[in-house]
DNA sequence: CGGCTGGTTGATTCAAGAATCAGCCAACCA
DNA sequence: TGGTTGGCTGATTCTTGAATCAACCAGCCG
């Protein structure tokens, strides 16, 4: 018995199959919505039999719960490291930015599935899901306590709900690209995005706060001026045009 | 043709019938989510015939579709009324949070649904959904534009993405809520909450920044003192015990 | 009173798609 | 070479639940 259905059990010794198929899934919630697909539409994006996605994964929920602890644990584990690493408070957030969308950068598809597809949805809500989301702002939760033991923080901030303002701007910071309001293509906005998240969280948005004068802007000393993309033409830079995703048209044959 | 089927056209002729199953609708959606439910559960919900639900909507589509639209339009119309007022932004950021904060007092199922079910959900995104949440985004950012060149804003932020911070920061904190991670059941914490969300994104959390000694914390003259409930033994007085909801068990019969 | 209208009912129909299963085939071993 | 194993196949079965529809009933009008 040193290799069941349904469980990989060492992470090593994974079929090459199994993570086609994963991937194939991550692809397909991806475009069309967990519930918006059929099992038959991973297996054809894995170019694999139908019963073999069964062969490797019980049903569809543990399909997707898979999904998930793939991408999230992978979040989680970086996020942790950042949240418990010594350093001021300041670098910590700007690094957990990082996290987030360096994961973005590297797999959007994957992200996109994680934010549109698990983070939220109660239904089915089984697994962690929901669990795990929570676990990652308590988390941080104790990070912002340790800060604000330290004097780092306001003392009016309760850290509980710090936390989930950062990973909520994070998040919807996020979003904005999945959804298509701004432009992902382009590397330099994301930093952008990335280094305004950290920075708004960090001092706020008004003109009165301590800008990042108090800060260099960026840990990667990098440009200190905001680049020529900065047209103040319009107001928003981030903006874009982009095409609606056709959706599946109703089952009437 | 004063009245056909599945339109109730000037809100006013709406049969109380329809609003019952509306009411249901969501009820039902906020405890077992839209796909979770059947037609059959808003139905028993509601005490009316399974057939009836098909006589005011079309289809379970349109019934969410109806329970978002209700419950958004309200919410972007004073959202935009905020937006859209003369005022210094601080004012109006915290009326905006007030706004949200102030719906789900009211009807906390209600703006779960929206959170959980339709704010993200790209499954059968027929409608605009999407759309609409992104149109809040850029009607503040609208006023995030106005504010810059105001001088109000911190010259290097963005107004889309300070937009969708504060969305994201408003919709987490409420998510905070609506998961069980704070208590919901406490004005004061909703109170608090609010405060703290409103703050943070003006001032940011860093004790060297502004705190809310430049403005008064408060527009309604209340407390100035964080009332005795505010032990600080714990570092996250929004904490509580909360059961899980149970899930609907596997289908297996 | 008897027939019409429109809201109401819930059993029935129907399609979608999840899950199963009987077996195929390639590799490996005796 | 024949037999065994196990990853793999995909048509078939079965369940779920959306949507339909024929009939019912209460009020109303002629």
């Amino acid at each position: 018995m040193g290799q069941q259905k349904t469980a990989p059990e060492n992470g090593t010794r994974e079929s090459e199959r199994r993570r086609t198929i994963l991937r194939a899934a991550i692809d397909v919630f991806a475009r069309k919505g967990y519930h918006g697909c059929r099992i038959a539409d991973v297996a054809k994006e894995a170019g694999v039999a139908y019963g073999l996605v069964y062969h490797y994964f019980k049903n569809k929920d543990e399909l997707l719960e898979t999904v998930f602890e793939t991408g999230w644990s992978g979040f989680i584990a970086r996020a942790r490291a950042v949240a418990e690493s010594e350093g001021p408070l300041v670098e910590k957030v700007r690094r957990i930015a990082d996290v987030a969308f360096e994961a973005y950068r590297v797999d959007p598809r994957a992200v996109k599935v994680l934010i549109l597809e698990i983070a939220r949805s109660p239904a089915g809500a089984r697994i962690n899901r929901q669990t795990a989301f929570v676990d990652v702002i308590r988390l941080s939760a104790q990070m912002f306590t340790h800060a604000k033991e330290a004097g780092e923080l306001r003392p009016d901030v309760d850290p509980l709900l710090a936390s989930a303002l950062l990973f909520g701007s994070i998040e919807m910071g996020l979003t904005a690209f999945v959804v298509g309001l701004a432009d992902a293509r382009d590397a330099v906005m994301l930093e952008r995005a990335k280094a305004q998240i950290a920075d708004s969280f960090l001092h706020g948005v008004l003109l009165g706060g301590a800008s990042s004068k108090a800060e260099p802007a960026k840990h990667e000393g990098a440009k200190h001026e905001p680049p020529a993309a900065e047209a103040p033409g319009d107001a928003a830079p981030l903006k874009r045009e982009k095409a609606a995703p056709k959706a599946r048209a109703p089952k009437r044959g």
